[in-house]
DNA sequence: ACCTGAACACCGTTCAAGT
DNA sequence: ACCTGAACACCGTTCAAGT
């Protein structure tokens, strides 16, 4: 009760508090279990407990980072007045924490080669429904305007995507990539597949 | 002569055409320097003499791919009849490749925390020069369209680039991938400022 | 110039043992 | 249920030595 005051069913958190920072300082390839556990205070073979194994904690990051970027994203969405505002600043949110947290952002869209684990797919779901709640109307939906919706939706986050990798791979500047941001929110906007998608009432 | 007739000073190329096939079969995370040198039926201590360490090794790789992907790109190009076509063929070789390659297109874009070193950072840049090339138009350049052709041209990359990596990270299907790059083409051709770089004569 | 092979420090993972 | 600590196999890197 003295001895270890601090990591009684706690510790799961601090790893994943410390595998953040870890993360942002370090880049992924700089993240070691061993090295969180000593700062954690805790013995190498102690993260086992609550992650079977390294790629178990690195799921978990990216889970947690997906739920992050969703919070972030829902929050500015709710602020914007117009819909032009709501989309623009989406698009800028979304940018802006892959330039704070390139790492992370990484690992959320690594490659793979087989599908996702569950937990972290049903994160990323999360997300994308957000998407969807941006550009959904107050009619009801024919399979036409679904259909327009649903390729509408994945350009945008496309182009949130791709600017989000160049900045992180430093081939284009943040500010060239805000740019981006604000020229394919005009152009989708002012677009005929636009235009059929924000038809409503 | 006869007890090394293979290794006669072209270890450096096995070993990039080795790194190339293991990226491939298992991803960046499973390329071990020791494993490679073993393939090729050398010490471990071997590739020290071409690469001087295992990013570097990484490094050649990722600017192969430059290379390798500009030369896809080129080609594509040059078949097009119409601009429309070539346009559209660029932005389907891209996502192919990335889909193909995806190991080595994460690796080519992969966040850093510093500027890639040199000789990489030249390989991209030959690549978005090619992307130049598709855009450039036979009239005398003047300021504004200088601007518009360097947004266009920007936001083209990013699509191409964001729909490789939600491909990659199997958020969305090649399929989709398809259709978003395919939409982007004919809403960029047709928006304001796909028209202003487009004008010429 | 290129390669060998021992040495070193650091990993991730496993597992019996403790509390 | 959670953590310890030894053990194992595997790394990347360094470097004196060989050819």
């Amino acid at each position: 009760m003295t001895t270890r005051p601090f990591h009684h069913g706690n510790l799961r958190a601090v790893l994943l508090e410390q595998g953040e920072v870890m993360l942002r300082e370090t880049g992924v390839d700089g993240i070691s279990l061993r090295e969180l556990a000593r700062q954690a205070g805790v013995s190498h073979g102690a993260p086992r407990s609550h992650f079977v194994d390294k790629q178990s904690l690195l799921d978990a990051l990216a889970e947690r980072g997906f739920d992050r970027l969703t919070h972030r994203v829902t929050a500015v969405a709710a602020q914007g007045a117009t819909f032009t505002d709501r989309f623009r600043a989406v698009g800028h949110a979304y940018v802006d924490f892959a330039v704070g947290d390139a790492a992370l952002m990484e690992l959320m869209f690594a490659a793979k080669i087989d599908d996702p684990p569950e937990p972290v797919q049903q994160a990323a779901g999360r997300l994308f429904q957000t998407f969807d709640e941006l550009l959904e109307g107050d009619a009801g939906v024919d399979a036409a305007a679904e259909e327009a919706r649903w390729r509408f939706k994945l350009m945008f986050a496309s182009t949130m995507q791709g600017t989000a990798t160049l900045i992180a791979a430093r081939r284009i500047t943040p500010a060239q990539g805000q740019t981006v941001v604000d020229d394919a929110v005009d152009m989708m906007l002012a677009s005929a597949l636009g235009r059929e998608v924000l038809q409503r009432g």
